[in-house]
RNA sequence: GCGCUGAUAGUCUAGUCUGGUAGGACUCCAGCCUUCCAAGCUGGCUACCCGGGUUCAAAUCCCGGUCGGCGCACCA
């Protein structure tokens, strides 16, 4: 059977399977939900915390020159202050409520249409000039409702008492965190430039309009690190070399604005860099590696991904340069992942806000040197995001005696259960001969679980759909020569082993999983 | 946030127009049977998104809200 995966419905069947699954929910789904918000069940939560692990892994245990953080979710308010978060996200907007219902700044209606400044005026002191002056839509002239005041952050206040200075902010970025905590880092660890600063956690925007299930949300963990560089040194990549012979597909500002090509062009790295495409080495670099660890530990397909610079338009306020690595949903080409260079705009306005050095010293040849680092890279991507591409990704649905097989055919180390275990018989003998094969794989450290109800067939459906690998089964023969049977998840093989080789097949099969789907 | 549209068990759905005992399939649970790919039989659990209104009577009609989808807008 084939499945269309480009269908519109194709994400709402998503939504329906995580649900049905375990993995995601609604969250206060009694009370009706709340949009933005989701929950994670049993499989979901595992899952999750696999994609989670395996970027820390990655980027922090297994690397030399990326540390860890991990900073608080109610902020410091200055830092947004800083950052610029929160001058940028106070827009005050005003409906039409004529033909065209559009959307309006207020201060820019106030101060086109009355000539006014609009700079000391409060939303009520703007709301009565609509009111006295009669403002009306510059669209279609209809009449305008009641104001309101947008804002990204999600406020809080800190203790007992409500007053401004009280106010405080939910992190809508783990940057800041880091930014602000950098002179800590560099004072109290032998970091040497370059080097990054990574964090994994919460961070609350409030979005518009959530949409699409886990990809437009309102809470949601974000995966990022700062690289930080020397600003005379940006292009010093020693590593370059690992990802020169890596192709990709790159929709560069050229393709997009291009009426010629309006299309991706697959090449390698080094080709991209030496057509200049990238402005710096190191944010090549990282794209280039989030590509590879997408493709060969998320196991998500390669030929749906791409590389897409920010128009001049797009660039946030603090950004030279950002390139998104995006994955081709049923909803079109959307942000897996950014990767913005920061320049060394964040470090300084902390050094201004917070009248605090945040330069990094170093003694080279020609003596002492002192700057503020430069952020080349900013890899970033949503753990929600990750999964709810394995989700699309992985899900099949396969005809198999003309009965619809549903099978999500994720990596296995990402599985919820690295294996399951059935006795094919419910006799005592075969029962506790599985039982004694279940404690084992768990007391090998692998995540196991025994399912004896139902038919044989209906356990391996039952698995399939949550995507676990493998499924050892045991029988009459295994009492006789303690061999037993391991059925793998995608092609439903079944291979007859002695119980003595079993880990090590069940970690060969796992680690060779993409090799041996190649072939 | 605006416009259009929809919401019935864990899942898929019938019933809504034309108000009158909410039905089926799959899943799940128990039992029997069977024993390497959702087999069969019997039994069981579970639902009209929420709040008002109209009516003798509302899943059904009306109003408001919530949530989803599509489009627009938004996405530093």
């Amino acid at each position: 059977m084939e499945l269309d995966k480009d269908l519109k419905q194709f994400l709402e069947k998503i939504m329906a399977f995580a649900n049905k699954t375990g993995i995601a929910y609604r969250t206060g789904d009694i009370y009706g939900g709340l949009a933005g918000f989701w929950d994670f069940g049993p499989i979901g939560v595992e899952i999750k915390n696999r994609i989670k692990d395996a970027w820390w892994t990655e980027f922090v245990r297994n690397r030399d020159d990326i540390v860890g953080y991990e900073g608080a979710i109610i902020t410091h308010p200055k830092v947004w202050e800083a950052s610029g978060h929160l001058s940028s996200f106070t827009d005050p907007l005003i409906f039409c409520e004529g033909k065209c219902k559009k959307k309006h700044r207020l201060d820019h209606l106030v101060e086109d249409q009355l000539h006014i400044q609009s700079e000391h005026l409060d939303l009520e002191g703007m709301r009565e000039l609509v009111l006295k002056e009669g403002l009306i839509c510059p669209e279609c002239g209809g009449k305008l409702g009641k104001p309101i005041t947008f804002n990204l952050m999600f406020k809080t206040q800190v203790g007992p008492i409500q007053d401004s200075a009280s106010i405080a902010y939910l992190r809508p970025e783990n940057a800041q965190l880091i930014f602000s905590g950098f002179r800590n880092v560099i004072d109290s660890t032998r970091v040497k430039i370059p080097f990054g600063i990574a964090q994994s956690g919460i961070v609350f925007r409030n979005e518009i309009s959530p949409r699409n299930f886990l990809f437009r949300v309102r809470e949601y963990e974000l995966m990022e690190f700062e690289y930080f560089t020397d600003p005379q040194k940006t292009n010093d990549c020693p590593v370059f070399e690992d990802v020169t012979e890596t192709q990709v597909n790159i929709y560069s500002r050229k393709e997009q604005t291009d009426k010629i090509s309006d299309d991706f062009v697959p090449m390698s790295i080094q080709k991209a860099w030496d057509d200049q495409i990238f402005k710096n080495k190191w944010q090549a670099y990282w794209l280039a590696t989030f590509n590879n660890w997408f493709t060969d530990k998320m196991g998500i397909n390669g030929n749906k991904l791409r590389f897409r610079q920010h128009l001049e338009s797009e660039l946030s306020h603090y950004a030279l340069d950002t390139w998104d690595i995006e994955y081709q949903y049923n909803f079109g080409w959307k942000e897996l992942m950014g990767c913005a260079n920061r320049t060394q705009y964040d470090l300084e306005q902390h050094q201004i806000h917070s009248k605090t050095k945040l330069h990094f010293s170093e003694t080279d040849e020609t003596g002492v040197k002192r700057y503020v680092p430069y952020v080349v890279a900013e890899p970033s991507v949503g753990l929600g995001r990750i999964l709810l591409t394995i989700l699309a990704d992985g899900y099949q649905e396969e005809t198999v005696n003309d009965r619809k097989r549903v099978v999500l055919k994720i990596h296995p180390s990402l599985a919820p259960y690295d294996v399951a275990v059935f006795p094919l018989q419910k006799k005592p003998q075969i029962l506790a001969k599985a039982q004694d094969i279940f404690k084992f794989l768990r007391a090998q450290g692998f995540t196991v679980n025994f399912d004896d109800g139902g038919s044989i067939g209906k356990r391996y459906r039952r698995h399939d759909e949550i995507g676990t690998p493998f499924c050892v089964t045991v029988d009459f023969g295994t009492l006789e020569d303690e061999n037993i049977t391991i059925r793998d998840r995608d092609s439903m093989q079944q291979t007859r082993i002695p119980i003595e080789k079993l880990v090590e097949e069940l970690k060969n099969l796992r680690n060779n999983y993409l090799a041996a789907k190649m072939i």
